[in-house]
DNA sequence: AATAGGCACAACCGCAACCTA
DNA sequence: ATAGGTTGCGGTTGTGCCTAT
């Protein structure tokens, strides 16, 4: 691995830090400093450690790949939940973020978001808002009360999927819309657009304050129940209003029938 | 079977904030 | 007060694996 190609890597430069991935007696010494001096002063690290590299990639190892407690494995549908409101909240705060997600590095977290949300953005930002509403507008229904079953266990994302991320896009910039100039008398469009034909996360359908912040609320046992089985998610059309603080008033109905915000 | 594209992960870079002498 | 060093953060890129075609 010393010699693998695109890190820039030049061992014939006296002087020259090392780069690239990290070797397992590189990750040993490392680890074995860093456990009998504790953290900190990575610029002496590398020196006292016998590292060839820079203190910032000594810091860089150990936090994102060595340290104790590091969870390994894919981002549940929980985590899921916590990073999109996160991100809502406090936009790319990656290590504000990680904070919240023990085990959990603000990389990991970074790359997961822009692997599975950053082209959903782009894409959704491109779009004009008022070709979005009108696109709401059409989708509108007529009834009070849209109930819809989803659930979380596929594994790869079906083209149904595909159109719930879309509507995912349009949702968010529906709340993004200004709500100031939004009153339950002059424009219809603040009512919620359905939410149909949902086979894949959950998660990634309802990124509102609202909701999220009604997640994070749930303990481990409830988040971990509405994930492992089918959950109902019920709409409810109420417009918005000026002073209200969400896009409209959405009620999640969670397993056991609690509306949570 | 070959290959292109997407995804997950690891690591680097530049910059800013913070610390310390 | 300040300059230099250190640390932390966010953005970006490279690599390998997996999967669909």
């Amino acid at each position: 691995m010393v010699g693998m190609m695109g890190w820039g890597a030049n061992i014939f430069e006296q002087q020259e830090w090392r780069k690239g991935p990290w070797t397992p007696e590189e990750d040993k010494l490392l680890s074995e400093y860093v456990n009998l001096h504790g953290e900190g002063r990575w610029s002496s690290v590398s020196r006292c450690a016998g590292l060839n590299r820079t203190g910032k990639s000594c810091r860089l190892r150990w936090v994102n790949y060595l340290r104790p407690g590091l969870k390994r494995g894919h981002i549940t549908p929980q985590e899921e939940g916590i990073i999109i409101e996160l991100h809502a909240l406090w936009g790319n705060k990656w290590s504000t973020i990680a904070r919240y997600l023990p085990g959990r590095t603000d990389n990991e977290i970074k790359n997961y978001w822009r692997t599975h949300f950053k082209k959903k953005e782009k894409a959704s930002e491109k779009q004009d808002k008022k070709k979005i509403l009108r696109k709401i507008r059409k989708h509108q229904p007529q009834q009070n009360c849209t109930t819809t079953t989803i659930t979380t266990t596929d594994k790869k994302m079906s083209p149904q999927a595909e159109d719930v991320i879309m509507r995912s896009d349009e949702i968010n910039a529906f709340t993004n819309y200004d709500h100031q100039n939004i009153t339950t008398d002059q424009d219809p469009v603040v009512d919620m657009p359905p939410v149909t034909n949902i086979s894949y996360a959950w998660t990634e359908t309802f990124p509102m304050d609202g909701l999220w912040g009604g997640l994070w609320n749930l303990d481990d046992h409830s988040l971990q129940a509405a994930s492992d089985h089918k959950c109902k998610v019920a709409i409810q059309n109420q417009p918005a209003t000026a002073n209200c603080s969400y896009a409209t008033d959405y009620a999640v109905n969670l397993c056991n029938g609690g509306f949570i915000f």
